[in-house]
DNA sequence: GTTCCGCATGAATCGATAG
DNA sequence: ACTATCGATTCATGCGGAA
């Protein structure tokens, strides 16, 4: 049975509670060092790993041994330079059992403006792919690209390839003219995913895009999977969760956001369950 | 006085000729491990991180105070996952003291096909920007992308960045059409390059297309900067140096390449030789 | 001179088979 | 059990020849 169920809590002592095994997938975009003080809960960078760790432990316990484990992260700089506590929290976690089975880029096409007199603006962040075993469940069909020679050219071919992927901004599929491109060649994607940031949300601290849970739980679960997102902050991956049929597990601290993800999945319930097709409801504890 | 030369030696051995603060940057691409078996002197995994560092520990010695080092690099899937060596190596190196300033992704837009269980298609590679100060040389302006009002999305810049691409082939700059940009509007570009390999070349096999090394070549050295690779191959670099105006020191110990980019590169002279604006010549020892 | 189409070619990775 | 080799898989691109 679906159930869906989020916390005001810290997701430490949340975690704890949750069964081992129990989970599919966890996607997450944690709070990145020392950044958005005063909106989150800062976390030092130089304790960034050693505050991660038994996190990243408690993570490990409760995924299925064939599940996934997505964190979305880019070090930020530090002192001019790349912090290297990310790299260092791959060593750190591989030593916790976790094996790095690869490194998505999410490239995004319209990235945070601005100029520096020592680098250009920040276009890529890590989607770190974790996992415990080296057989794990992917359902790469679910993410299929149209692609082929139909166009005319080569350039247009490229062209509506972008289309394509752009249509996916809002949803949870690749968007509504997907049926135009069945039938058709599809190909698979590779491990740069191009989508833009969301630039619509002013209350959101993180600019994390539906497309990008979304992209990755219909890559690694299938419906009525459980997907748990330790940091949910408002609640994004809940909704991608939600919409794609999956049950979900949310933990957020901050009660500003723990509410403002309250109302957004319950918004959501309200507008499935007003569609004649969808009578499933949304529990929430 | 622009001088170009190249050495069939070993880049350690050689790099210890050069003198002190002499080079104002380096574009490399080493040998990746356990590669090119039989091809060229392969680098086992294990010990990859150990055979580098004596290499940029060379590098930060004849590299000039407000130089750049690019290292373009990929780890590869050690038994199902990704191998933890260039991140490794990226600590050790900050401990010789550089500072690891920035990484640029390489989006390989043709990168090479495959389909596996528990992965997708690799399509990207560091290309790590290294220096030994906060303060160093960028010419950013020397790369900035036209950017065309026509379009009206965000694709544009992907799109845009991709024709100016295919423009550079066989350039110094962006390409013949370079009239078509002018007098429209330029902007920075980011911190992700979309290049294709180069393929289909017969004469050489330079998986490193020579947009890339042009782009950090023109990024961090102005005409008459020295740049040097320790692992020339066929010499890509040089041949982009060369044609940037910039001075090159090349060094390949595996004889077949050295001959390949010495014949590339004197070609290359012959063919601005017989250019009237351009009576440069290019002496080689 | 264009445009179009066929074809070879990759810094790959996995799994099976063989020593 | 652990390493070396080989076949199968897959697709964007440049080049050359054809229309």
């Amino acid at each position: 049975m679906k159930r869906d169920v989020i916390y005001n809590d810290d997701c430490l002592d949340r975690l704890q509670k949750i069964p081992d095994k129990s989970v599919d997938l966890v996607v997450t975009s944690p709070p990145y060092a020392d950044n958005r003080k005063g909106v989150y809960h800062g976390v030092s960078i130089s304790q960034y790993v050693e505050w991660f760790l038994p996190i990243s432990s408690e993570i490990f316990r409760v995924l299925k041994d064939n599940g996934s484990f997505v964190l979305n992260i880019k070090e930020r700089t530090v002192n001019g330079e790349r912090g290297t506590y990310v790299i260092e929290l791959i060593l750190q976690m591989r030593l916790q059992g976790w094996l790095w089975t690869e490194e998505y880029i999410w490239h995004k096409k319209n990235c945070y403006p601005g100029k520096w007199s020592n680098r250009f603006r920040d276009a890529w962040e890590r989607c770190l792919h974790f996992t415990k075993q080296k057989k794990f469940k992917m359902y790469q069909s679910a993410v299929k690209v149209p692609m082929g020679s139909w166009a005319s050219t080569r350039l247009v071919n490229l062209s509506d390839t972008d289309r394509v992927r752009d249509k996916a901004k809002n949803d949870s599929g690749f968007g509504k003219n997907v049926s135009n491109w069945i039938g058709r060649n599809t190909v698979y994607p590779t491990n740069v995913l191009h989508m833009a940031t969301e630039c619509g949300n002013v209350n959101h601290s993180a600019a994390f895009p539906i497309s990008l849970p979304s992209w990755f739980i219909k890559l690694f679960t299938r419906k009525g999977d459980v997907v748990l997102d330790p940091f949910m902050g408002s609640g994004t991956t809940a909704i991608a969760s939600i919409q794609l049929g999956r049950s979900f597990i949310g933990m957020e601290v901050e009660e500003q956001f723990y509410r403002e993800a309250l109302q957004r999945i319950q918004k959501l319930g309200k507008m499935q369950e007003s569609k004649p097709n969808n009578s499933m409801k949304h529990p929430l504890t």
